[in-house]
DNA sequence: TAGATTGTTAATCGATTAACAATC
DNA sequence: TAGATTGTTAATCGATTAACAATC
């Protein structure tokens, strides 16, 4: 088993609880307006449930989940009320069947295609990672403009031109387009992306990109802002020691 | 000059604005209970002013940084305001003045040492990016188990074997530690860190790393919350879309 | 001086927590 | 049935926006 601190919550209580059918009401209609706050916490919620079903874990009550994850119970049950009935009342949450109604809000379900632009250290290590298989995510190819590396295969995926982005967005299925690459190439690139029907992009360039039309979805990851902030409770803390 | 969309905020409104003295009470006393909000701002409005002062602005104004950035001026006063006075009434803000005003906030010219423990793609691409020296970060060197790379040098830096790392911390001025390395590694290299006196460990294994002592703060990454959320984006658009 | 724009207070809005009735 | 725990409402708390007096 991995060494995770999971470890330690699933020992101790008793597993034995009946593999029950849940879901009083299932998924609710409107689910169109749940608050941006609500939203960002639900990958974390997926990534503990993963954790917890790799456990072996059967049912959990917002009450442990909450100290699992430093958050409220309260918090826990009003989040995931916003899409629907999930736990049972006595019993709490069962693990699986909460993992795939998360996995099915979150599009983990819908197999949605990805492609990486820019071969680079960054490029390889997405590619090379299980961040998108864990999400449900299809790793399709890579792009790059280095002449060396096109036509080559890097974890499983072939390195196509650059130039071929657009063709081979419009006759594949790509949901998701991945930079990787120079800040100079990002701008441009993000159009091409946006004109062939590429739905999400996630960014790592440092630019803060935007989408021009209404479908497209846009990811900024501004990594640096995270050492920052670091930096800043570094700061803090010092000052607060004196 | 870069492509970048401040290219066309640039033009237009005249610079010719007198470099006047500022700072009527500079910083604050009291910066210790700024809401966490403004303090997850802060980064963001740094990397916005280090464009602006590339660029060659002189001075801006609230409303103008705000449709810049896409948030309200109100919130770019209100912001700034928690940690000093940093503008004129009748002026604005003297970007160079207020970004040096952000370096000192966010630590920026603390000159903080970082190590990479972690040789793979992603250490690789953290070390040869600008991440650090735009924030003022001295890189000082990377660790890895692996015999290949031990003793060679990335991106100008040495790489030492994770073996050493206690030691090396011990005797250097190691401020800021990225860990890259697998999963399994994570946990009790943070425990190692943390031990030899590192303060802030910026995590980007895929396991939520807590800091024991109060000294210590860590920076999970969770980079695939990223992706979730964009695949949660663009799911709705598709629902949303019917 | 007049115009501009901040600093700051007050009003609004949203998000979190507490509490408890519903119910498994 | 009794115990447990959710779903949900109401109360609190925090964050954002609007407005304007202070002042450059």
């Amino acid at each position: 088993m991995d060494n995770n601190e999971f470890d330690n919550v699933m020992s101790g209580i008793g597993d034995e609880a009946p593999d029950a059918v849940f879901g009083k009401h299932d998924m609710k209609e409107n689910i169109e307006n749940v608050s941006p706050a609500v939203i960002k916490r639900l990958p974390r919620y997926h990534r503990f449930l993963r954790e917890l079903l790799k456990c072996g874990k059967l049912r959990i009550s917002s009450t442990e989940l909450s100290k699992l994850m430093g958050v409220t119970a309260s918090q826990i049950r009003q989040d995931l009320n916003c899409f629907g009935g999930f736990g049972q009342q006595g019993y709490g949450y069962n693990v699986k069947y909460l993992y795939g109604k998360l996995n099915e809000l979150l599009g983990a379900e819908e197999a949605y295609g990805a492609i990486i632009v820019g071969s680079g250290n960054l490029g390889r290590a997405l590619a090379s990672s299980h961040m998108f298989e864990n999400r449900g995510v299809m790793r399709l190819a890579m792009f790059d403009v280095d002449e060396n590396v096109v036509g080559s295969e890097i974890s499983g995926l072939t390195v196509y031109h650059t130039d071929m982005l657009d063709e081979y967005c419009r006759s594949h299925h790509v949901d998701i387009a991945v930079i990787t690459t120079p800040l100079e190439a990002a701008e441009p690139l993000a159009r091409t992306l946006e004109a062939a029907g590429v739905r999400g992009i996630w960014n790592f360039a440092n630019v803060e990109l935007k989408a021009q039309g209404e479908g497209t979805s846009v990811m900024n990851m501004c990594m640096g802002d995270a050492l920052m902030t670091l930096c800043y409770e570094i700061k803090e803390k010092e000052n607060s020691g004196r």
